[in-house]
DNA sequence: CTCCGATGTTGGATTGCGTCCAAGAATACA
DNA sequence: TGTATTCTTGGACGCAATCCAACATCGGAG
């Protein structure tokens, strides 16, 4: 699952430096006056650059959360128990640049940006979880709804993770003790 | 809850007539390849007064739902009943560009960009209901997971009621179902 | 050792969204 | 007729995101 490039030119840079790149600008100057630019020339590479490693200047702080989301999207697909795929997001995600962006989200004026960034990735966990709960047998309606819940206590679970600040309690805690409750 | 204007220069636009025109357009030539500009030069307008009406090019197609959504928001606040809040975004609700929208969204080449702006309209309900439920008295967490599966209720139910192709089905209906399973 | 394919980088150009502003036009009212 | 108010318009601007051709750097095969 891990080593892939054989050949061709390394790569300069990687999407944690960038990261952290952001982070430091955001906590500096904020969010909005943060250009793509500023990050990559704090970084040491161009501004092209930027866009091989993230689609957008907002998915920046969402590598990690993005990855686990996606294996756990691709173990939904497998027909895996729900519960179990979704809890599965909280092992492995360490507290990285968006867990920093969360509590500083006013200091980094990124409270918006944050949200939406949010709601589109518990949307696009609902809709997965959505659609393996209709596969099982579940009306498409009934489906969304509970899908729903189930999607909104990941990203709440990451939140509250985000959030404690000596409240202590593993994520994966957090999680299934949210996904019990829907 | 209607005059309001009493002197100044008349408006030279709506946002239905907006929309109407970003319809067709999208129909025509998809939504990417429309800009703003050929919207407001169908509507007969300059391209400025556009963000006069909506502060961004994809809220074109919300205009009837956010109005439902934010006098929902506003009875919650004052602590109504939740589902009766949310039910009434039922009521009042026409069939216009949304539905329409919906409906044709791979026509319009719109898949994306609506699902982006449903997340985030589907949260900003999570987050004011699950502030409403915390008022009540709910745990935090707890409060995010039922919100998320009632706000979640609102959007499919909206998005049920325009898929119907012949399915009949008043969308009170279907969004009281919706709500009751959650 | 050299060539070759594969992978990444870079700068530049382009498009279009969203913001801002100053100037002007159209209304109600005194 | 003036005046305050509300809206429109054109222009300019910054920036995100896309695209592309040229170039750099790796591994491996001959």
């Amino acid at each position: 699952m891990a080593s892939e490039s054989r050949s061709g030119r390394p790569r300069a840079s990687s999407r944690e430096v960038l990261a952290e790149a952001a982070c430091e600008l955001f906590l500096e100057q904020g969010y909005d006056a943060t250009s793509v630019s500023d990050i990559t020339r704090r970084a040491g590479v161009s501004r092209s650059s930027f866009f091989n490693y993230f689609s957008a200047k907002g998915d920046v702080l969402w590598s990690g959360f993005d990855a686990q989301s996606e294996e756990a999207v691709r173990r939904l697909r497998d027909d895996v128990a729900i519960d179990g795929a979704l809890a599965a997001i909280g092992e492995g995600l360490a507290p990285d640049a968006l867990a920093l962006a969360i509590t500083n989200a006013e200091a980094m004026g990124l409270a918006a940006e944050l949200d939406r960034d949010r709601a589109v990735r518990q949307f696009r966990l609902q809709r997965e979880i959505a659609a393996r709960m209709v596969r099982g047998g579940a009306a498409p309606l009934i489906a969304q709804v509970r899908a729903g819940a189930s999607a909104a206590a990941v990203l709440a679970a990451v939140w509250a993770w985000a959030d404690r600040t000596a409240s202590g309690g593993s994520l994966t805690d957090i999680l299934t003790e949210a996904l019990a409750s829907a």
